[in-house]
DNA sequence: TTTCTGACTCGAA
DNA sequence: CTTCGAGCCAGAA
C-alpha cells in the first residue's frame, strides 16, 4: 500500500476520496481501516483540514448517521444538502436508513 | 517542553 | 434509560 512516510492525516484523505457517490461512513470506520479504531478523533480533525482539497468531508459523519461536522460548512446545511442532492434522505441532521447507504471501507476495501 | 482541544467511540455505572 | 470518563493522534499556544 502506502508507504509509512505518509501521517495519519494523507491517509484519511485516501480513503474518503474512495467513498462512492451516494454512500457514506463514518469516523470510527475510517480510522478502524487505517489500524487506529480509538482514533477516530483524529479522523475528525482530518477532515477540518480537507476543506478545500478533494476529499467529500460531507460524506463522513459519526457512526450514528448524525452531522456532527456540519458546523464547519459553509452555511447551516451545505453538507446535507450536498447529501441529499445524492440521494441521501437527512431529518434532523440525521441520515435517514443509515445502514442502506453506509459504506464500509473494512468490507469494500479489503477486497482490492 | 507541557497543556489543551477536537467534525469520535465505547464501555461502565 | 441517561450520564460520564478514558483513549487515541496532531497541531497550536
Amino acid at each position: 500500500m502506502k508507504p509509512e512516510t505518509e501521517s495519519f492525516f494523507e491517509r484519511v484523505y485516501e480513503v474518503a476520496k474512495l467513498i462512492p457517490y451516494g454512500k457514506v461512513t463514518s469516523y470510527g470506520a475510517i480510522a478502524k481501516y487505517l489500524g487506529a479504531a480509538k482514533s477516530a478523533r483524529i479522523v475528525g480533525y482530518a477532515m477540518n483540514g480537507s476543506f478545500g482539497k478533494d476529499v467529500p468531508a460531507y460524506r463522513v459523519v459519526n457512526r450514528k448517521g448524525l452531522l456532527t461536522g456540519k458546523h464547519h460548512f459553509e452555511g447551516t446545511n451545505l453538507m446535507q444538502q450536498l447529501l441529499e442532492s445524492e440521494g441521501i434522505e437527512i431529518i434532523d441532521n440525521q441520515i435517514q436508513n443509515f445502514e442502506a447507504v453506509f459504506w464500509n471501507p473494512l468490507v469494500e476495501l479489503e477486497q482490492l
